[in-house]
This record gives C-alpha cells, structure tokens and sequence, in this order.
DNA sequence: TTGCTCCTCACGTCACGTGAGGTGGC
DNA sequence: TTGCTCCTCACGTCACGTGAGGTGGC
C-alpha cells in the first residue's frame, strides 16, 4: 500500500495526483464545482491528499477535457458521457483485438511460405527410400515413393 | 427506382414501410409527436406514403425500442443516442472483422499443421542425395545433406 | 361526421451548470 | 486576514416530451 506500483516513469506522472481543484478546474477550462459534480456523478476519481484535498492527474485533466468536449461541442448529458467513455474503453480492447490477430494470421502465413519454399528446394535433394534400397540392391525394383504432399490453395 | 431490390424475402420484411405514425407508436410505446421530432431530429427516417403519410417499417419500429431504452433506462439524450448509435455500428463492424481475422489465422494454422504432418511422415520416407549417390557408388564418401527446415515456434 | 394524417407553437419537467453560503486549515 | 479547501442548497437555462390547435383527405 505504501509504494505505489510503477512500470516507468511516465504512466506514473500520468496518473499522479498534481493538480487541486482549482489548477485542475483551471485547465480543464471548468468550473470547479462541476468537477465536484462530476466526482458526485462518478465520472472522475480524482487522489485524495492525507488532508482530503483533491488532487487531479494529467490523465484526469484530459479526461476531464474529454468530458468537456461531449458536453459542450457535442451535447451529450451525464449518462451519454458514462456511456460512450464506456463503450469507447471497449472499442479500444476490440481494437487490439484485431491487431493481435492480424499479426498472428500473418506471422502464420510467413511460416507457411518459408515452409513450403523450403519444402521446394529440399524435395530437389532428397530421393525416395525405395530408390536408395534399390541403389544398396536390397529390393529388387525401386518403386518409387509416392509423395503425398498436397499443393497449399488445393483441394480440402 | 420503381423495383426495390431484394435479397431475400427477410430483409425485404424487415425494411418495408408497412405502420402509420399511431401503430409505430403504439408498438414502440411512444407518443406519435414524439416519433415526429426524432425524425426531425435525424434520428429515424420512415418511408413515405404516395400521399406523405409515414410508413415505419418493423426494422423502424426495433430502432425506436433502441431510443426507447436509451433515452429512459438510461437516461441519455438524443445527441447521446445519436452518438452511440454510430458507434454501435462501427463495434459491429469490428466484430466482424475480429471473426474474419480469427477465421483466417486458425485456417492458416491448420493448413500449416497439416504442411508439417506430412512433411514428418514423408521424411522418413525420404533419403538425402548424397546417401542415395554414395549407394550408387558415385561419391567416394556420403555426406549427409543438412535438412534446412526449422520446427515451428522456434528460433527466428 | 369520425378518426386519422400533416404541421407549428407552447408549456411543464428535469438535468446540469454554477453561484451562494457556511466551515476549516495552511 | 486572505485565499484556498470542503460541503449543501438553490436557482436559471435548456432539452425534451407532450398537448393543443388548425389543416386536409379517406
């Protein structure tokens, strides 16, 4: 509890509280009390200090200015706001989503070619064990091996 | 202009302007007026009768369920309706496209899975080059040909 | 004529922003 | 003391829903 979690330096920064609530208020061009308002309505979260001061991050200032933007340029009321930061957070996980399987159909796909092109150049220099029986004289004939790799794009 | 197109019977159903104002209303549990200004507002646009009369097709009638729902259980506005209508749609949109990633990355494994079951099964059918020449006592020593091919999921 | 449609205008209600007013600690 | 903080309460404004009122065609 006492040592606040960190990866680098710059999430902490982002998400330290540095601001009161009249810088806060101030750089969100706001009114101080719609930020009390917005705390009351659960919009934003800003820290606390040992003494009960509000204290904003740079991650709540532009949360806070994206608030600002759907209420003022865009009209939305409180819940719409709630709503959208939502279904916002959502898109952004589907968005990574299709990035990390984007990246893992192609990261297959360059397998599957280096495999086959590989495939290519090692067919040319190996012979089939039939033909090499054959070369000891052990069998008989040589029958050749039949080869069943299948063409990719080809059939089931 | 004069033949709608149609896919299927469904969709054609579906979107076919077939209730005036007062049954829309009854069906969506809305007060006629208020069916006029969202379509003011942009927010539905029922076809037209020959004589100007609205014509709400059962796909309106969904969408003003939808508005319904937003605007009293959740308390958003009509710019919050609007707002998160669209990006409904483009979520859908994103679903699709996770599916057809999806899709398209286990395809590839598979066939990449299959590209390496028969390759095992065939290399032990298979004998180097240079074995087969050195049987045939072409080569006075058989060096083993070096097999390039990488196991999958390891080293670059 | 009745009951629907079309439209515009107006009013009541509610959400939200903001100001006032009173408290307390550097 | 000044200027900040905390809080609650109240008021003005605006969006939205809905009703009224007048029109027109089956």
């Amino acid at each position: 509890m006492a040592a606040r979690r960190r990866k680098r330096d710059e999430p902490l920064d982002q998400e330290r509280g540095v601001f009161m609530i009249s810088v806060a208020a101030e750089l969100a061009e706001m009114h101080p009390q719609t930020l009390r308002m917005y705390e009351a309505r659960g919009l934003i979260t800003p820290k606390r200090s040992p003494k009960n001061t509000r204290l904003y991050s740079q991650a709540d200032v532009e949360r806070l200015r994206r608030i600002q933007q759907m209420t003022n340029e865009e009209g939305l009321n409180l819940a719409g706001v709630e709503t959208v930061l939502k279904l916002e957070r959502s898109m952004e996980r589907m968005r990574r989503e299709i990035a990390r399987f984007r990246e893992r159909a192609e990261r297959v796909e360059r397998m599957l070619e280096e495999v086959e092109r590989v495939r290519d150049t090692v067919k040319s220099e190996l012979v089939p064990y039939g033909a090499y029986e054959a070369a000891l004289g052990r069998t008989p004939e040589a029958k050749p091996v039949r080869v069943p790799i299948r063409r990719r794009g080809k059939g089931a």
